[in-house]
Order: structure tokens, then sequence, then C-alpha cells
DNA sequence: GCATATTTGTCCGTATGTATA
DNA sequence: CTATACATACGGACAAATATG
């Protein structure tokens, strides 16, 4: 082959070994840079400075933009840039109707036992761990992935897809109004191994219950916090 | 911008005026081509052979594709290129649960009345003008709209955007299976009427049930006749 | 309000890798 | 295995919009 270095190459060994494209792959590090919080709403993305960061051309970096606008992380101002997602109250209210909706109907519509529970389990596992260790950010991911083990219950693809989005939206407002996140996140975690024993228990009622009450109370809270910070 | 008459003049004739983006409207146009079956499931959209007959660049066209990509009509594969969706016999059973999960809590979480039932009401009419007319595709048109507009009780717009998408998905399904668009549709306009008339009678706990036999029925019905047409 | 610099929108040409006949 | 067609990604160009002084 050719014997010189060429920075191209990088790029195109990435490509093999990924089996997926550039775009794709930077899109992968802004949304968790986006998650991580290192990239908080409202920041300017200029395709500038991440397509020199990353050294990346602006088409590629521009492909990448396009995906994370679809999943509603970026926001696109014509002729103006793209922007970390800015959610508002509105949208958090609709946020958890979509919840409630979906993740009552996913216990409710349960056949009879036995269900796989191992991810929920696993993800209430991962939260007793981080509480043990005082990463309280990260319980805030382990009740995350509880309640999208829940949805994943139903077994359908659509469903899981989109709350894997509406999950992902969620750490948006994670980020602006948990600046206390063991206080926040702490509480949730019995409820959710609360929830996981009536599941255990095929108590679909009780655990419909449960998971009501919680995201009831779930919004009300960070309805009243985020409404603080956010002039909508 | 370029003073000669070019291609793209047809596009802004056929999108609505006002439309931001060019993608958008190459967007629109290619959506409505599948819709109506121009471009059957499986066709193979070339970059190059549309950017011409559109009179757009490759990257602007990359970002139509994207678009409808996410809305799953098209489907990418790396390195071969974008084609239109083929749905699998597994889809069409995914979609018929997230109805059946979704539009029966919609109807289940109605709180109390009056619901705004007027977009219900305008589906129902339509269908029944359809049937008048003879126009059996359009009542198939009319039925989706019954059933979107169902959803539109929750009042949320991302479980409206959600069976926006499945719906669109659905009509691939149609395009395939129904040779006989009467046969098809025409039992299920009695049914949404009837279900309508169990909404405005305030009476959720029928029309829930006659929104599961209904989506019941339809999914064995089209399972049946699309696995006689899909390998799958 | 105006002029300038920066950024984005759109498109082209080309090099390289990949899939398929 | 070779040849062809196509997709990926880069870099550059210029117009248009925005931001800045």
């Amino acid at each position: 082959m050719t014997a010189e270095v060429d920075p191209a190459v990088l790029v195109t060994d990435r490509a093999l070994l990924g089996r997926s494209s550039t775009a794709d792959r930077v899109a992968d590090i802004l949304r968790s840079r986006i998650a991580e919080g290192y990239l908080p709403p409202g920041s300017k993305l200029s395709e500038d400075a991440i397509g020199n960061a990353l050294g990346i051309s602006r088409n590629t970096l521009r492909e990448a933009f396009r995906l994370l606008t679809h999943e509603r992380l970026l926001v696109h101002e014509l002729n103006r840039g793209v922007f970390v997602r800015m959610l508002t109250v509105q949208d958090v209210t609709d946020i958890y109707r979509v919840r409630k909706l979906i993740e009552c109907a996913a216990v409710r519509n349960l056949g009879v036992p036995p269900y796989d529970l191992s991810q929920a389990e696993a993800a209430v596992a991962e939260g007793e761990k981080a509480a043990e260790e005082g990463a309280w950010r990260e319980l805030g991911s382990a009740n995350i992935h509880f309640h999208h083990a829940v949805v994943a219950l139903t077994q359908s693809r659509r469903l899981d897809e989109l709350m894997r989005g509406v999950l992902a939206e969620l750490r948006l407002v994670f980020h602006v109004v948990t600046d206390n996140p063991r206080a926040f996140h702490e509480p949730y975690l019995a409820r959710n191994r609360e929830i996981l024993a009536a599941l255990k228990a095929a108590d679909r009622v009780k655990a419909e219950l449960l998971l009501a009450a919680y995201l009831d109370d779930a919004e009300k809270q960070l309805v009243q916090k985020y409404s603080e910070r956010v002039a909508s």
C-alpha cells in the first residue's frame, strides 16, 4: 500500500474498524458530551471550532448535526447555527405525559409470567452500586435505565426507540435543575426497587400504581424546579 | 442565485410556499412519491440519478434522505445507498403492538368530558364521503386519520409524531397487500363510527374494547395477507 | 445606520474505499 | 481477479445572513 503517512488514513481506518460512518461516530461523541453535561443546553456548536477539534470536514460535521437534530438533542436555527436543545416547561410536561402513558401501559399489558426482568434488575443493581459509591449522577442514569427496561418489556422496537429519545431529552432537563443530584435522585432508587418487587410478584396492578405515583411526583418536582430556571 | 431557469422550480411549485430549506421540499416530493406507490418498497434511490433529476446537489439530497430515513420510509445501508423501506412481517406486528398500546391508553387516560372530538368526527365524515364516492383508497386514508385523531386526544406532541410515523409506515404495508381496497377498508368505517359514538357517550371502557378488537382484527388480516407477499 | 468580519448555506471537484457484475 | 459503478469524505469556493465594531 502507501508508504507515506496521510491524515486521511486515520479516518478511513476508524471507519473500517467501526463499520459505521464518520458522521455516526462524531454524533456518538457529541451525544455523550451532551449527556454528560459538558455541552449544556443553549450552547452554540460552531462548525469551525468542532470540525477543527475533531479533525473532520464541515460537510461531515453537518451530517452529524443533522442526526442529533433529528434526535431532538440539537436545534437548528437558519443561518445562525446549531445549539444544544433548551427544553421548555411544556416539553417537560409532555415528556411525563408520554412516560406515564407508555410505562403504565407497558406493565398493564404484560402477559402471563415469567417476564424477562433481568434488565430491570440490572438497572436497580446499578443504582444501588452508584448510591454506595456516592456517584449520584450515575444513580440518575441508573434510574433512567430502569424505566427504559420497563418499556423494553413491551418487546417493541418502536416503543423502545421512542423511550430512548424521550429519556435522552430528560437528561437535558436534569442537567439544568439538579444542582444537588443526591437529593434529587436518591429517593427514587427505593421506589424503583419497590416497583421491581411488584413486577417479580406479578402484581401488575400494584406496579402500575407505584409507577404512576413515581412519575407524578417526579414531574411535579421537575416542573417546579425547572420553571424557576427557564424563562418560557 | 442563478438567473436561468432550473428544474428546482418544479419543487417550489409542488411544495407549500414559505418552506425554509431545499431539503425539506425534496423530502416532501419523495415522501409523496413513496406514499403514492411510485417508488415501491425495495427501490434503490441513487444520489446521482435523483440529484440530477431534481437539479440539486448531492449534499442537499443527502439531507432529504436523512429526513426520510429518520421517518423510517427509507433505509440506509453503509456504502450501498438508500432504499425505500421494505417492512417485514415483524414490523407489521410491532406497528400493531404500538397502536394497541397507545390508542387504547389514549382513550383510557381521557379525563372528564368534554373532549375535543372534532378531528375524529371529521375523519369519520371524510371516510363516509369517500365510501359514497367509491374512493376506497381514500377511505383507507380516512380510517388512518381517525386513529391519528384518537391519539391526538392525548394532546402530546411526541405521541402525535410517533403515531404519524407509524401510520406512514402502515401505508407502505397497505400498498403491498390491498389489491382489493374496498374489501379491506370498508368494514372498518362502521367500526370507527361505533368507536366515535362510544367516545361521544363518554363510555371509555366500551371505546377501548372496540378499539382493541378493531386493532386485533386488522392485524390478523394484514399479517396473513402480508406474509403471503413478502419473504422474511 | 453603516461597514466589516465572521459564520453559515449551498454546491462542486476529487481522492479513496466498497460492493457488485 | 478485474473492471465498473457508487458511496464516503475532504477541501475549496462563493453567496447570503448574521454578528460586531
